[in-house]
RNA sequence: GCGGAUGUGGCGUAAUUGGCAGCCGCGCCAGACUUAGGAUCUGGUGCCGAAAGGCGUGGGGGUUCGAGUCCCUUCAUCCGCACCA
């Protein structure tokens, strides 16, 4: 009898359904494990095959913890706010919540398929008010508290107020604002990126090269009043407790350069003819005599002082030309420089020499003082500076040349310094921050790359921020009064008035029917910041997780997910996780212990050339022309100068046929890609309409043209190596090989395409091998048609075999190197058949090494083998190293490093009873020609190695 | 520019961590069976060579009895950050 996966698969899933095989144990005295999965965003695409990679990968650990007896929490759920339903929802109509609901099913449905051991009774949604009212609740915490530096963490704002000097004596509305500049969620007028077209400010890490991360729309600065997070006030704890966690040096170091600290010191120029001073920060005092220039950023807020007469037009236009050159543009040119001579100058500290005060836009308005003293010697764009507006650079440092670059390296001698000569830099630096912090010109300093959050969204589908207004003041909601839900609005697009969505609502929409509501939502990444510690009691409505709960899960052991959120999501759940521990909330300080990244994989896009052509220009009833062009599919190498313009567009990849390692779409496709994209008409160039009908129309005539330019019903389409999504129609789901192949066949091939960390193309082309594995391992416990197993005793081959491979898995699993375990099960069951081995004795262990990876046929085999209760609860079979142990060893022996021929000893022999044995053989005379080995290396169990 | 990762047969990959390079699978070749199937089974398959043998882990150099693995150097590809003083 052939397995029927489709009939058992079914079978199980509904048996570890309606039995909650995966629920946890409620008081166990079992240790605890916690195996989390980052949640997925439920698009519409649905499931696609790089989602379960992680899933099949923390699914397999989870199941083996069980089986090693441990009380597992698996659980799974949706990061269901967010941009594209609300996307979906703009252009049709349609709420939100609908659509989201619709996807959740299909991810749903899609992951039972594939056989996850969740437990589906804990799933969260962050988009529902049982949910969010806890991401509300936390940020009314947020709202309420303070960091305080002395304690170095967080407390409730009324321990601030006794240390705020005379503050019984401000109005309401001065105590309100003087309080938002410590509250850890606060309101403030913050330069945002502002995105037009998605009408809301996005974050930093939501854009990438000047234009929002989804959509690609431009992004530009804008100063609004915001909500903000202040996670700057963590930067340092979430810096240093990264050497606690076993996280991958990749994401740490992403981290470690995000927060981006850097020590030095603030230093004081006095401006010449005036009382005010310039502070600038510097990691570098020690090269302070080497200051030739400073450079303040345009928008510094002493240029407009400063600047004397004769530069008052340049350095105006300046700062006009700077503040419209847009952030991508000011990206895109890094090596531009640009700026202007204020006129004004400082005197040096120490010197009391004159140095001019330049603006350049290569110095930051947010970042330090928005001042650099510039050392041109030492510091490589205060070099480029100064050599294109010839300005003076000094070496203070010995060691470089100063006439091609600037020597940036913290190494050497300091020269023509003063109280700093003869110093190495590490001791400059200490010698001068002494100095200048005696001479009082400023003081030790930390600064940090890192922004504070900024937590509004102008958008619809979001958690609402649980604040009113009350005479232009921002309170939050008291705790009875959450979840504050989203109200009904007409349409989800911001007012006339360019208010967010949320100013539709009725105006019923008010605390106690006055008081109007904040109108901006939460960001993504609210709900995900604390997830994980609602899995944990997902269903308490008192609380957003209980005592006793977080105190049993702690945090979680196991967290996999993509490397695409290292500064994102992996920086915000630290940040709140922190955040709850000093509130005394929790008892952790970090979310994940162990966090491993799942590779991508890619789809392989299918791209399709376009010419494009002129057909005619069109002369409406006003005079105004209008070019009419044609578009044609052509081959990828169709050259361009024969079309006006040529570009290329991805199709959908099952609408392409290969052959021979080509890929091809056919004109019978068109009819069948219209109705993914509407709006294309296109037909594929042939010769005929090229050379025959239209040649006048297309406005090119180039003589000859090749007949092969020219297919009758194909063009070639060429294939891209790039991450899967709905718009390169490359999504492939893992649908059709669960329904095909079965769910351990996607598991186990999954797992099988190589390391886990690693990204790769999607491909099922060795598939068959893991579905024709799957048939073996079915008919090892068979005869034809019929269960055959015997309790006889095993033989030691057998024994071995077995043994051999429970030491490679469990060594596989807790290395997470999933991709050879498969191998070494199918090495095992190759070995087995070989043996002809039909013994319960290993059979059994056997079933249950394999159940993480395919559980489905290993509860079918297990019940056969006469079981009544799930494999999923076995105890995972105890390594027997004595089946192992080998009596001898077959030896390369090799001359110069050179392995020649094998010879087998025994092992008890020692390494010079085998150096003198093999000096005996025929074979090593043979080798070594008559001549004196002049040695012998002889590594036990290893090798022997003749030197001659 | 800085940081991270990767480079091994036709392909996906493996190598007990310094000890026989290429396990397992795909593909390919040959054969068996056959109700001719994209089924199943058996054998072969790094490259050159008729063979003996030689060559082989991106390139170059080094350490070592011995290097895919360690060190130096260089190239290529991918990802992240990017004027952070």
């Amino acid at each position: 009898m052939e397995y029927n996966f489709r009939e058992a698969e079914k079978k199980w899933q509904a048996y570890w359904a309606k039995n909650k095989t995966f629920k946890p144990e409620e008081k166990s005295t079992k240790p605890k494990y916690y195996v989390l999965d980052m949640f997925p965003y439920p698009s519409g695409a649905g499931l696609h095959v790089g989602h379960p990679l992680g899933y099949i990968a923390s699914d397999i650990f989870a199941r083996y913890k069980r089986l090693k007896g441990f009380n597992v929490l698996h659980p799974m759920g949706y990061d269901s706010f967010g941009l594209p339903a609300e996307q979906y929802a703009i252009q049709t109509g349609q709420h939100p919540e609908i659509t989201t609901k619709t996807n959740i099913a299909r991810y749903r449905e899609q992951l039972d398929k594939i056989g996850f051991s969740f437990d589906w009774d804990r799933e969260v949604r962050t988009s529902n008010p049982d949910y969010y009212k806890w991401t509300q609740w936390i940020f009314i915490q947020l709202f309420n508290s303070w960091y305080n530096p002395e304690t170095n963490k967080a407390e409730n704002i009324s321990t601030l107020i006794p240390k705020l000097k005379g503050f019984d004596k401000l109005s309401e509305k001065e105590q309100s604002d003087l309080l938002l500049e410590h509250r850890l969620a606060y309101l403030s007028d913050t330069m945002v990126n502002w995105c037009p077209q998605l009408g809301t400010v996005l974050a930093n890490e939501e854009v990438k090269d000047g234009v929002s991360e989804r959509g690609g729309y431009p992004v530009e600065r804008k100063l609004m009043k915001q909500w903000s997070l202040r996670i700057t006030a963590y930067a340092d704890r979430l810096l240093n407790d990264l050497d606690g966690i076993d996280w991958t040096e990749s994401i740490k170091e992403a981290q470690r350069n995000w927060i981006g600290k850097s020590e030095g010191t603030s230093l004081k120029f006095k401006i010449e003819n005036s009382t005010s001073e310039i502070e600038v920060f510097t990691t570098r005092p020690d090269t302070v005599f080497g200051v030739s220039f400073v450079t303040l950023a345009p928008e510094h807020e002493l240029v407009s002082q400063i600047t004397t007469a004769t530069q008052k037009t340049a350095v105006e236009e300046y700062i006009t030309f700077a503040k419209n050159r847009s952030e991508r543009e000011r990206m895109a040119d890094v090596k531009k420089i640009t700026g202007v001579f204020t006129g004004a100058f400082v005197i040096h500290p120490f010197t009391g020499k004159q140095i001019p005060i330049w603006l350049g836009d290569y110095v930051l308005a947010g970042y330090g003082t928005g001042a650099v003293m510039a050392v041109p010697g030492h510091d490589s764009r205060d070099y480029a500076f100064a050599k294109h507006f010839d300005l003076p650079i000094i070496e203070v440092v010995a060691g470089g040349d100063l006439s091609k670059e600037s020597y940036d390296a913290k190494e050497g001698k300091l020269i023509n310094s003063d109280f700093l000569n003869g110093l190495e830099v590490k001791d400059a630096v200490k010698k001068a921050i002494a100095k200048i912090e005696e001479q009082g010109l400023g003081k030790g300093k930390t600064n940090f790359r890192l922004r504070d959050a900024i937590f509004g969204r102008q958008r619809y589908w979001g958690e609402p921020i649980p604040v009113y207004y009350e005479n232009g003041i921002p309170k939050v909601l008291d705790e009875k009064e959450i979840p504050l839900l989203l109200p009904e609005v007409d349409k989800y697009l911001p007012t006339e008035t360019g208010e967010p969505p949320l100013a539709r609502a009725s105006s019923s929409w008010r605390k106690d029917g006055k008081h109007e509501y904040e109108y901006s939502t939460m960001p993504g990444w609210a709900g995900s910041s604390w997830y994980f510690l609602r899995y944990m009691d997902a269903q308490n409505e008192k609380e957003f997780v209980s005592k006793d709960a977080v105190n049993y899960w702690q945090n979680v052991d196991l967290y996999i997910g993509g490397a695409e959120h290292a500064t994102g999501h992996l920086l915000y759940v630290r940040f709140w996780t922190k955040f709850l521990n000093d509130l005394g909330l929790i008892p952790v300080t970090e979310p994940a212990k162990k966090l491993i990244n799942q590779g991508m994989i890619q789809g392989v896009s299918k791209y399709v050339s376009i010419a494009s052509f002129l057909l005619e220009i069109h002369t409406d009833e006003n005079g105004d022309t209008h070019p009419l062009f044609q578009n044609f599919l052509v081959n990828p190498d169709y050259p361009s100068e024969l079309c006006v313009h040529k570009y290329s567009v991805p199709i959908p990849i099952d609408l392409v046929k290969e052959e021979n390692g080509k890929f091809y779409f056919y004109s019978d496709a068109i009819e069948e890609y219209t109705k993914v994209d509407v709006l294309s008409n296109w037909s594929i160039l042939t010769k005929d309409i090229f050379l025959e009908e239209n040649k006048e129309n297309f406005k090119v005539n180039k003589g000859n043209i090749e007949y092969s330019n020219f297919f009758e019903n194909k063009v070639e389409v060429l294939p891209v190596v790039e991450k899967m999504s709905k718009s390169k129609r490359n999504v492939v789901t893992p649908d059709t090989i669960v329904e095909q192949q079965g769910a351990d066949c996607l598991r186990l091939y999954e797992m099988f395409l190589g390391p886990l960390e690693q990204s790769k193309p999607w491909n099922t082309s060795g598939i068959s091998g893991v579905s024709n594995f799957i048939r073996k391992l079915w008919r090892l416990y068979h005869n034809g048609e019929t269960l055959n197993i015997s309790n006889d005793a095993a033989t030691k081959p057998e024994l071995k075999a077995l043994h051999k491979t429970i030491k490679k898995i469990s060594y596989d699993i807790e290395n997470f190197s999933f991709n050879t375990s498969v191998s070494n099960f199918m090495i095992c069951v190759n070995e087995l058949t070989d043996l002809k081995c039909n013994k319960r004795e290993i059979l059994e262990p056997l079933a249950i090494i394999i159940a993480p990876y395919a559980p489905h046929i290993a509860e079918e085999l297990w019940e056969k083998l006469g079981h009544t209760t799930s494999i999923s609860y076995a105890t995972f079979p105890e390594l027997n190293e004595s089946y192992l142990v080998e009596s001898a060893f077959s030896y390369p022996v090799s001359f110069n490093g050179k392995t020649r021929f094998f010879q087998e000893y025994d092992l008890s022999l020692t390494k010079e009873q085998i150096e003198k044995e093999v000096l005996t053989l025929e074979q090593t005379q043979k080798y070594l020609e008559g001549k004196t080995p002049k040695k012998i290396i002889v590594v036990h169990n290893k090798i022997v190695n003749i030197v001659i």
